[in-house]
DNA sequence: ATTCTGACA
DNA sequence: TGTCAGCA
């Protein structure tokens, strides 16, 4: 059939079709005269084309999911999260607007204070656009769960693993139907312990292959793909948050954002378990690190210094500050778990 | 009458 | 994406 009898079966219109054929998502037939002529096959793939653009994809990202129609899941997760970004910047701005009207008194406006909060607003959307994954997880995925078996030559950062996940399990008390997200779910160890007990669990990562690998080995987990600080959540979803290891792959200011998104996406009563490398504070970290130093111990440092190990009692200010009840508890110098309690 | 390419909004 | 011109 010719291109305006597609446009027309598809609700669309010969321009939209010519351009896909420009950006090179389809290409049909052509008679002698140059016309263009499509097939049921051709109409199939323009209708998936169309329904992917529907969802916002564009079209560089639908001619790579054409390519690899396996993944077709995998790249709508990855919309998702694109989407749930905007959405967040969105409300952001949205937010910073009201603060805006609210400063207006009978004087006018204080321009200082619109500058103040414009300038809070860019730099929350410079955080939650410029995190990045430095550490190559898609490519650690396939063999994480060997490696963390493997003990650390002269510094072990998986010392007390398994005993730090189960005291997580214990303190947030899985209910039954609850629902819960575990943020940097990786492939799944701390996430697949909740399910058990009833409990409906969403795995949050940056990394598709983590995503994949956790989808495997627990298929009954929800996996979204998102991170920290654009968490593919609805506002006031879970009853829990829970996140091991990972926390400390942001930096300490981009920490406080991160549990802003939690907070934005728990229910009123949540809780939320912190399970990470961190120092107790800021006296406990030159102390161990200083310790390092002392022992000549590189590999310690080196490590401590590529990743960004959390002050506890930061985390636990911020916490109050929200207004949430924090317990603590330490495994070990550097791993330590923050409990928190939205009031 | 319909489509095609290319330019421009 | 829509629209328009100039052609075949």
């Amino acid at each position: 059939m010719k291109i305006k009898e597609a446009a027309n079966r598809l609700n669309t219109t010969p321009r939209t079709i010519r351009f896909y054929e420009e950006k090179g998502l389809i290409q049909p037939d052509k008679g002698e005269n140059d016309y263009r002529s499509y097939n049921e096959h051709h109409l199939w793939k323009l209708q998936t084309i169309l329904s992917l653009r529907e969802v916002g994809m564009s079209t560089q990202q639908i001619k790579h999911t054409l390519q690899n129609e396996e993944e077709v899941e995998c790249y709508l997760n990855v919309q998702r999260s694109a989407l749930y970004e905007q959405w967040l910047e969105i409300k952001d701005m949205i937010g910073t607007i009201d603060q805006m009207l609210d400063k207006s008194t009978d004087e006018g406006f204080v321009k200082e204070d619109i500058f103040a909060l414009a300038d809070q607003l860019k730099n929350v959307k410079e955080k939650r656009k410029g995190w990045q994954d430095q550490w190559d997880f898609n490519g650690q995925a396939r063999d994480y769960d060997k490696s963390l078996k493997m003990n650390g030559y002269r510094f072990n950062v998986h010392e007390h693993y398994e005993e730090a996940l189960e005291k997580a399990v214990e303190v947030v008390q899985p209910k039954e139907g609850e629902k819960g997200v575990d943020i940097g779910i990786g492939t799944g160890n701390l996430g697949s312990q909740f399910t058990p007990k009833g409990a409906c669990i969403i795995g949050v990562d940056q990394s598709d292959e983590m995503l994949s690998v956790c989808k495997e080995k627990h298929p009954q987990i929800d996996v979204r793909h998102g991170h920290f600080l654009a968490l593919p959540v609805m506002d006031g979803e879970v009853d829990f948050i829970t996140t091991s290891y990972a926390l400390h792959h942001v930096t300490e200011e981009e920490k406080e954002l991160a549990l802003r998104e939690m907070d934005r996406i728990l229910k009123p009563n949540g809780r939320i378990a912190i399970v990470d490398l961190m120092f107790a504070d800021q006296h406990d970290r030159e102390c161990v690190v200083g310790d390092f130093k002392d022992a000549g111990n590189q590999e310690a440092i080196f490590a401590i210094e590529d990743e960004y190990y959390a002050n506890r009692s930061n985390l636990v200010a911020w916490f109050e500050q929200l207004g949430y009840k924090v317990h603590t508890h330490s495994f070990n110098n550097i791993l330590h778990m923050v409990y928190a309690e939205k009031q």
